[in-house]
DNA sequence: ACCTGAACACCGTTCAAGT
DNA sequence: ACCTGAACACCGTTCAAGT
């Protein structure tokens, strides 16, 4: 037989990942492991350590495939329109790609598209003269936020349990009063939908960080204590 | 020989957290797995299956162990000192135990110690007059911020890269001015430390989203536009 | 009740070999 | 160069059995 079906070109990295993404698209990120990804490909697993380090760097070049389909921005407006439009971008690359939330957030970042993203908002805050101090703790104030997320607080559905079998009895919504006023209220406010309305807290956010930060510039900040 | 080693008593769900924690603390989340575990207790893997709903289960039970260490808070103070003091409250329990931090972003979380810990907040909110609206927003703006950490920005170091072979070529410093200039400022600033004050970013966060927060109280905040 | 043994269907990764 | 086979040291979880 031939040492490839005929048709097949010899893999590489790019195709390795672009395979990978798809997979974790179709499938989820759990669904990615070198074997199951092998068998997508049509190849042994062993084939992909060629293009792949291992499964970390499987993981970190799939987030960065995702990323680098980040668009480059106009540079218009004041340095906040300009960061808010580098993570409103950043969040609408990522949300074709739901698992990549929270391989960012395992992943021990710093490749070249996550450092090029944190560098561009760096750069957008120092160029509105933020001072190289503030826009440290700023950048670190934003957090993950920067990657045009918010980590989930309720995931799906509030104080309700799911059908995961647990030992631990369900919890009960009474105990809770608090919690349920707010789905309550959120699920009352918006008819017929679901009861976080996803891009509006992460715009609610974002928003209050940016003003509070624009407050704290144009007021002169320079470094504070504010200890522990 | 005898059905136990005779010293041992039975095991029970909390002997297995409290294992589970421990081996955490000690070898890291990595080497949380039901074999290893077992190990640990002298015991066959499926023995655990007994006390724990499966690794998930347990996973929630680790988390659900170390949230339970937060002391309950005095109430004094006005609801950002109420707030404030119940973050870093949990912030202290959870520096305990570096694996929680991931456990906590990772697992699909409501368990009860983590929505006693929601609730606590929602509370202090409310009791402060804050608008049922205005608390769910607010509770999405702290986001993991609630349990007293940010998420790791510049994983240990910034922008030089560490010994994982990859297949990507390690990034030029020279391309990331902005980050250099952070971290060459932020060393400079702290001589002999590490570049970055942990507990100072989170405070600096958690200060300016608590101060925004109530600005927009006071001015008599009400649901509004903000759209993507 | 509580624990065990053997088994199933998976993992990531190595090494030496094939073409 | 690029891919394969066989093997190693792991996983979580099931089921039927032991005491």
């Amino acid at each position: 037989m031939p040492p490839r079906p005929p048709g097949r070109p010899p893999l590489d990295r790019a195709t390795v990942l672009a395979a990978a993404v798809q997979l974790a698209d179709a499938e989820g990120v759990d669904a990615i492991s070198m074997r199951h990804l092998a068998d997508a490909l049509d190849v042994v697993p062993m084939a992909l350590y060629k293009h792949v380090g291992g499964k970390d760097d499987l993981l970190d070049g799939m987030v960065e495939a995702v990323l680098r389909e980040i668009p480059g921005q106009a540079r218009e407006g004041d340095w906040k329109a300009q960061v808010r439009a580098a993570i409103l971008a950043a969040r609408r690359a990522i949300g074709e790609h739901p698992w990549a939330r929270r391989a960012i957030e395992t992943r021990t970042v710093r490749s070249p598209a996550v450092l090029a993203h944190m560098e561009c908002l760096v750069q957008h805050f120092l160029r509105g003269g933020l001072s190289v101090d503030l826009t440290h703790h700023v950048m670190h104030a934003l957090g993950n936020r920067i990657w045009g997320f918010s980590p989930e607080l309720f995931p799906e559905g509030s104080p309700a349990p799911d059908g995961a079998r647990r030992t631990t009895a369900s919890p009960d919504p009474g105990d809770y009063p608090g919690i349920l006023a707010i789905s309550a209220d959120a699920r009352a406010r918006r008819p017929g939908a679901s009861a976080c309305d996803e891009d509006y807290e992460f715009t609610f956010a974002l928003d209050l960080m940016l003003d509070a930060v624009e407050r704290l510039h144009t007021a002169g900040w320079s470094s504070g204590p504010t200890r522990l």
